[in-house]
DNA sequence: CCGTCATTCAACCTTTTGGTTAAGTATTAA
DNA sequence: TTAATACTTAACCAAAAGGTTGAATGACGG
């Protein structure tokens, strides 16, 4: 359960990994299901979802001879979150800023 | 003035170029003070920031010798905005947020 | 049991990434 | 004018990324 944003955001870099994100946002999806819109071979596929089950952005459960490729938002969040603090530190910084301008006021006067 | 979200997932999976962003939140900077703190190379740091502002995420200009970085929130918003496309993103829970930033600090440091 | 389907592994290749050092280019200060 | 400062560029290197093909593994259907 580590915040690996090094892994969550190179995973999220790469248009494939992408796109597989969202066919997967459907619904869960065999291997071979997930390969099939790509010009590239399976092996290709699997390795890249390989990196996103690294990145916690997936999670691949095996029943039979089917891994079942699942969608894992709780990794992207993290990333997610990561992204919005700058705007949020920003907000806070300025409010800070003018806290601290009205307490200047308050002992000039 | 769409940014691509290939570079700007790319430039975000490094914690190099992540620590610098989180430097220049607090104000703009020179590179050779941007360098500073690594343990690093100039010539290193130079090719990082290179990486950050081909991505958008920062923007250098320079005066005089010195070439200053300046944090540029654009082009994190739009990754920002295609993870929100996953609806999966809750509104921004302040508590969850402060606690993520203290995880950070130690995992980043 | 045998062939097929689903998937990975292994070996290989090329390009990119992240770092180094040393030299080069401006700009400023003495 | 000369020397220091603030960078970038070039050449190099090792390792990782992203792809290939072909063989291997393992589960199902007949």
């Amino acid at each position: 359960m580590a915040y690996d944003l090094d892994n969550i955001f190179a995973a999220l870099g790469d248009s494939t990994r992408r796109e597989i994100l969202i066919m997967l946002l459907e619904d869960d999806m065999a291997v071979t299901d997930v390969a099939d819109p790509f010009d590239m071979s399976l092996a290709a596929i699997s390795k890249h979802l390989r990196i996103l089950s690294k990145s916690g952005l997936i999670v691949q459960e095996k029943r039979g001879r089917v891994k079942w490729c699942k969608l894992q938002v709780h990794a992207m969040r993290d990333a997610s979150l990561w992204m919005e603090s700058f705007g949020q530190i920003e907000q806070m910084n300025l409010e800070a800023f003018e806290k601290f301008l009205q307490s200047e006021e308050i002992l000039e006067k």
